[in-house]
DNA sequence: ATTTTCTCCTGCATGC
DNA sequence: TGCATGCAGGAGAAAA
């Protein structure tokens, strides 16, 4: 499940290569993915330019020339290996790029996405086309960029009157982008904040806290990740998620680390949210 | 306007 | 061992 950090380490490995460099071809081994990947749009965009480029926004890892953007979300599942060889394939591989670095070097960058609810997009044109794109145009504040008193704000001041679940606000990526289930859980938990309590409820206080420790969770998983992706010919994203010590999720009838208690699990909207009852309150 | 449900898809764990 | 079943969930559309 990528989140950001996910996204943040696989931009990084990304850009340690193409930056500068070029995309000289790509092929695609089926026309879509959870959408219809625009070759020719995707094509005008990516290959035979320079790649000026390559940074996240939210869970997206985009790609920028001077022809506009290439757009690559990953899903549930998605994942991106350089390779030594085009040919050198991993099951469910969807798509190819033949890059040639800013060294002259040669590489193949995979899209690997199992079940396929990734994405792959090309925006035209400027950064202002890509703020209208409909993936972008609502998207919330970076949770690392502002602030954490500034988040804090940010969200009390637009959940007052909101009845829905405070994890559920969390994870709503027009609230703040980047926060995913396993994220919401691990800061709701560090936060002591029941995950089922009303967003309008919470104060200010407890808002700036919840700030600091979703900056916090995903910071220290940037860190963690990051360490796992220094040569290029590696790149897994999936490592990450083992070198972060989850406090809640998917520990259902654990131990709470911090108080012994039983961890709890419940279902909001479909998703499964972890908790301590104790450490956790309304 | 906000919030929930449904949909996409494959791999894996579970149970018989 | 094999097969059916259910679950995992990001995000957008549809429904409530």
């Amino acid at each position: 499940m990528p989140e950001l950090p996910e996204v943040e380490c696989l931009t990084r490995a990304v850009r340690e290569v193409l930056k500068g460099g070029r995309i000289h071809d790509f092929s695609l081994l089926r026309a879509d993915l959870r959408d219809p990947i625009p070759d020719e749009r995707l094509r005008r965009v990516l290959v035979g330019h320079r790649i000026d480029d390559v940074f996240r926004r939210s869970k997206y890892m985009l790609v920028r020339t001077v022809r506009g953007f290439g757009v690559f979300h990953l899903g549930m599942t998605g994942n991106m290996f350089f390779e030594e060889t085009p040919k050198a394939r991993r099951k469910h591989t969807h798509a190819i790029f033949h890059v040639v670095d800013g060294r002259d070097q040669q590489a193949w960058l995979h899209f690997v996405d199992p079940r396929r609810f990734g994405r792959i997009d090309a925006v035209e044109g400027e950064a202002q086309e890509l703020g209208r794109h409909p993936s972008f145009a609502e998207l919330g504040p970076e949770p690392l960029e502002a602030a954490a008193t500034d988040l804090g704000e940010h969200l009390f001041q637009i959940s007052r009157k909101r009845k829905a679940p405070v994890k559920s606000f969390l994870m709503d990526q027009r609230v703040v982008v980047g926060v995913g289930n396993i994220y919401a859980n691990e800061a709701l938990f560090r936060a002591g904040i029941h995950p089922a309590q009303a967003a309008g409820a919470i104060s200010r206080m407890r808002f700036d806290r919840l700030a600091e420790r979703v900056r916090e969770t995903l910071q220290e998983a940037i860190a963690a990740g990051g360490t796992s992706v220094n040569d290029y010919r590696h790149v897994d994203g999936e490592r990450g998620y083992f070198q972060v010590k989850l406090n809640v999720y998917d520990r259902e009838g654990e131990a709470c680390l911090i108080c012994g208690t039983r961890v709890r699990m419940l279902r909001q909207s479909g998703r499964s949210t972890y908790y301590c009852g104790k450490c956790q309150r309304h």
